[in-house]
DNA sequence: AACAAATACATGTACATACATGTAATATAA
DNA sequence: TTATATTACATGTATGTACATGTATTTGTT
């Protein structure tokens, strides 16, 4: 028999037996042995820390907490598309316009981190078919970008597929949702 | 006169001029054009998006924009120290145990992004010789780290620097914060 | 028209993430 | 005790972030 997995199936994969991060309990599946984990609701929990300042610099560490969180549980499922989540973003972009072109900085504008490097993520997108990229012969520097019907397809079953995670996982309703989003607003309501 | 420094001076700097992610304005610094920059609040303007399918997806993409911002924010004074965001956390966690020594796997668990590769953060903090390294004699498996007197200035300095700024940045009271502490936990209610 | 300035983006580097695999050391079981 | 299982961590690869710089193209100025 060959040696058992001993891999937690989603996340903290580094931490694998008995660590208090998680709420362990291996179950065996075929020949694997499989990790179910539960990940900690309490930031407490998660982190291993108790002392925050005050509960602002809780809700800061709750906000990068729950944003890796929520980027690791969308990455594991886009995974089945051969995507990155960053990729998917990008494609997503480009959907906004379809069939429209769009160039570089009109795609950066639009991610969600604004650093990000786009022309390297177009790069893998049209290795694998699915994005198309041509010069703008109005301005040569414009590079223009638009989905190849292959795109169109893997994001419309991979937004599907993610529509139905967040509806499923996130168990919130408008008036909450809401109050949270007018919260993480007040959070950047001073600029630095 | 040399050619000016379009640049915006914290985030977005791909964008640099007149783009309507930003509402800019630029000023002339010694020889510098320096891009002021005021960061969009609200999450429409940031993202250039209004589909939102309803306040829950809005807040999903919500944590994500303000985790980004807020660990930018972060990152730029933590430059200052040349420090990264995340060897400022290792060092943080092992100013929690300082002056005891932690192992590889204390240390993960304790990262606000369990996916990080601590090994290899471990070894630029102790190229900078803020962390020294030692081998377990108990369990030789055990890799144990710990503060360098260097390690444990270069911490109390960037961390005043640090709560200083999130004090004079997030302009929330505590009732707010506690608030978004519960939204947030449950938003991550549901494991995966 | 000719030159300078600005723009758009490609590309290079250091660091980090996400994940797979290799290896030495320890724990457990036959 | 010896073989096997398990653990801890180092290391390798692909991708991404953050930022600096190079280059072609366009715009603005004289």
């Amino acid at each position: 028999m060959p040696a058992p997995v001993l891999k937690c199936c989603f996340c903290c994969k580094q931490i694998v037996n008995l660590n208090p991060v998680l709420k362990t309990a291996g179950f065996k599946f075929g020949k694997l042995y499989v990790h179910t984990y539960i990940c900690v609701v309490k930031l407490e929990e998660a982190i291993k820390s108790v002392n925050f300042r005050n509960q602002t610099h809780k809700a800061g560490l709750n906000i990068l907490y729950t944003a890796w969180w929520l980027k690791t549980t969308m990455s594991r499922e886009l995974k089945n598309f051969g995507l990155t989540h960053e990729q998917y973003n990008v494609l997503r972009i480009l959907k906004g316009k379809n069939p429209e072109e769009m160039c570089v900085k009109d795609i950066a504008g639009r991610m969600i981190e604004k650093s990000s490097n786009v022309p390297r993520i177009i790069d893998r997108l049209v290795l694998k078919k699915l994005v198309k990229r041509s010069t703008d012969l109005e301005d040569k520097r414009h590079t223009l970008m638009s989905l190849t019907p292959a795109g169109v397809n893997i994001l419309e079953l991979s937004t599907a597929k993610i529509n139905k995670l967040f509806d499923e996982l996130i168990p919130m309703d408008d008036a909450s949702a809401s109050k949270l989003n007018t919260l993480l607003e007040k959070v950047r309501e001073k600029e630095p």
